[in-house]
DNA sequence: ACCTGAACACCGTTCAAGT
DNA sequence: ACCTGAACACCGTTCAAGT
């Protein structure tokens, strides 16, 4: 004589801050940032938008949780990997690094909205700072003062996470999809300007034309952050890094 | 017997595009890009919001014009530094793009909102392309080939522009300052926490305890994005680079 | 205790109307 | 042509009320 929904033992959905981040991540996976709305989100929960209000304390403590999600995510990609022998040499903590970095970008490539919420984010999470702590682990295995590891954190930036700040990058969709057709035909305005300013931006229109002639096909007009480039980027800085970290040896 | 308004020849004040611009950077520069609404920007000028929309085509048209009065600006301290003259040897690139790059930054220091800004905007703006192509110009002299210099804007990201992607910078006042004082006291949360989790993240706390120790005074917990930590990413890069150019001379 | 509906103070933007 | 007022479709959030 129970009502049909209280049939089982558990009570079907008792909703949860758990359950609230995860349906917000995955509602943010699917149709973006711009459609996480606290309205939205509860009508993804089929609850009331006032009701999440129970679970998280305003919209900026549900991007916190959110990025903790992810931040978790990541971690666990992390403590999946081999780690690193005590008595490995000072150099394996370059190869360790990268790997560590290049799983955490793996991580934040699933939900590319993430990286706009971490950089939002102006408090410290404890999940992210785990990250952090493993990295300057590796670091200081490598033989790197204190000093030269909180150098290296700022010379990495937001690459220590796996992603790296490119303008410009060509993505498309990003807003509501109805509204008029006013400017249409501006998709590839950008080609044509930068043809008819040639003389203005030589050295430019002329990177462009060697880079896209070189890798032919797959190559679109403008910065294209694919993993080899980000990999490029990070190379360097871990390379002048392991430079700086032997000299502290002597 | 004209109007008052009308007495002299010019009409006072005809609302111009550039001077929308212009007072919209202004109004981000006193109050931040959240005070930046075109209701807020109208009442600035002393006008309806809606005025604002034969000038601007949209919020979005708003921002990539403030973002282009700083390129704009970045543009004019750029060229007023001295030229590198055609027969400077070589490796003269490397201290004419790193003045480059920290003229920009200086601007960008002046507008803390506009990397934000520049972060979102997907379409190319002319001003900003113009700084770009200088920057190639300079790594050209270098003996950058084309490839190079594509993967080299890669690797610098937005510190081609002068800033860098800061996890966490302690910045402090952001939204509105009014609202209830429910949650105080949370300011200095983030160290009580770190002290409680000292075995969580032991290779953190002892990073931050070794860094404050060393530079006293000045000194806050967590990042601080100041200039010479810039120069310290900045120059590992331009270091990496130019090893490389040197690599491709044979 | 958890959830709700109505309401408030904001957004950006459309539209028909004024001069 | 330029500017306006009212209105629309959204936000996040408060509050008093339901169970």
């Amino acid at each position: 004589m129970t009502s049909p929904r209280t049939a089982g033992t558990a009570p079907r959905s008792a909703l949860t801050r758990a359950r609230v981040l995860e349906s917000a991540v995955d509602l943010a996976d699917r149709e973006g940032l711009g459609a996480l709305t606290m309205r939205s989100l509860a009508r993804e929960l089929g609850i009331e938008a006032m009701s999440l209000y129970h679970h998280v304390a305003n919209k900026e403590d549900l991007l916190d949780g959110v990025v903790d999600v992810v931040a978790v995510e990541i971690q666990d990609a992390v403590a999946r990997l081999e780690p690193l022998a005590d008595d490995a040499p000072r150099s394996a903590w370059r190869t360790a690094t990268r790997r560590q970095i290049l799983t955490a970008r793996a991580v934040l490539l699933r939900h590319r909205w993430a990286s706009t919420v971490l950089e939002t984010r102006k408090t410290f999470s404890l999940p992210v700072i785990r990250y952090y702590d493993s990295l300057i682990g590796l670091m200081r295995h490598g033989g790197f003062s204190y000093d030269l590891v909180h150098h290296a954190m700022h010379a990495l930036g937001s690459r220590a996470l796996g992603f790296s700040q490119e303008l410009f990058e060509p993505d498309g969709a990003t807003a509501g999809s109805a509204g008029g057709g006013a400017t249409e035909g501006a998709d590839d305005a950008a080609t044509a300007m930068l043809m008819q300013m040639a003389e203005q931006v030589p050295h430019m229109v002329e990177m462009l034309a060697a880079v896209s002639h070189e890798d032919g096909a797959g190559s679109t007009l403008g910065w294209c952050d694919d993993q080899s480039e980000f990999e490029f980027g990070l190379d360097i800085i871990l390379d002048g890094l392991d430079r700086l970290a032997e000299r502290e040896q002597h």
